[in-house]
DNA sequence: TAGAGGATTGAT
DNA sequence: TCAATCCTCTAC
C-alpha cells in the first residue's frame, strides 16, 4: 500500500528517516518496473550544517527541498553520481531523507543491465548506485511520490531493528557531523560499505 | 565569468 | 589514497 502524503509531512525528519526503513521504493520507466526495500537512510535539515539548505540557503539546485513533503530531490554530484532524496516537512521547512541503500526485490534483471553487471550483490548498496539501478537521474527532481512512475509503499514489513550512526561524507559540517542521523536495518547485508 | 569543491565510487 | 568528471555556488 502506497504511503500517504501525510507520511512525509512529519515535522521531525529523523522520524521519517527511521520509518522509511523496511518500506519499498518503486520506479517505473519505459524499460520496466524496479522495486527495492529501503535498508539505509540519512536525515538532513535546514537547521544543521550538513544540509544543502542550511540556514535556509535556497538555490536552483535545492529549491525542491523547500517544497511540501512528498516529492523527491535528485541532484548530481562529483560529476558522476545522482543522489535520491525524499523531501519531508511542510512548505518552507527544508528537510529531506537521503536513501542510501536498498535490498533489490523486483526488476533485478533491469537493475543489473543498468549497472552493467550480472550479479545481484551490491548493485544498490550506496546512494549513487541505487539511483542508477532504479533508473533515477536529475530529470526526476521534484517528481511527486504519488506519481504513477515513482512511489514508496508499505508492504507490512512492520517495525525493523534499527542501527543509528554518523552520516557519511559531511566532515565539513563540524559538530553536526556527529549527529546520529544515519539509520539502517540492523544486521542487513544490503547496507552500503 | 572563472575557479573550487562536493550527501560517491571503484580501482590502485 | 586517488582520479573521474560536471554541476553548482561563491567571489571577483
Amino acid at each position: 500500500m502506497r504511503l500517504k502524503p501525510s507520511f512525509y509531512l512529519n515535522p521531525d525528519v529523523t522520524v521519517v528517516a527511521r520509518d522509511l526503513l523496511g518500506k519499498v521504493l518503486v520506479t517505473k520507466t519505459p524499460e520496466g518496473k524496479t522495486t527495492g526495500m529501503i535498508v539505509e537512510t540519512e536525515a538532513y535539515s535546514f537547521r544543521e550544517r550538513g544540509c544543502h539548505a542550511y540556514q535556509n540557503r535556497k538555490s536552483a539546485r535545492n529549491s525542491v527541498m523547500f517544497d511540501t513533503g512528498g516529492v523527491c530531490y535528485v541532484y548530481f554530484i562529483y560529476g558522476v553520481h545522482h543522489m535520491f532524496n525524499v523531501v519531508t516537512n511542510t512548505h518552507g521547512l527544508a528537510e529531506a531523507v537521503l536513501i542510501r541503500a536498498l535490498e533489490p526485490l523486483e526488476g533485478i534483471d533491469l537493475m543489473q543491465s543498468r549497472m552493467g553487471v550480472d550479479t545481484i550483490k551490491r548493485i544498490t548498496s550506496g546512494p549513487g548506485k541505487l539511483a542508477k539501478a532504479m533508473g533515477i537521474d536529475r530529470e526526476w527532481n521534484g517528481v511527486s511520490l504519488q506519481s504513477p512512475v515513482l512511489w514508496i509503499e508499505d508492504r507490512g514489513i512492520g517495525p525493523v531493528p534499527v542501527t543509528k550512526s554518523r552520516r557519511i561524507g559531511i566532515d565539513y559540517a563540524g559538530r553536526d557531523a556527529n549527529k546520529l542521523w544515519r539509520f539502517s536495518i540492523k544486521g542487513n547485508e544490503w547496507v552500503s560499505r
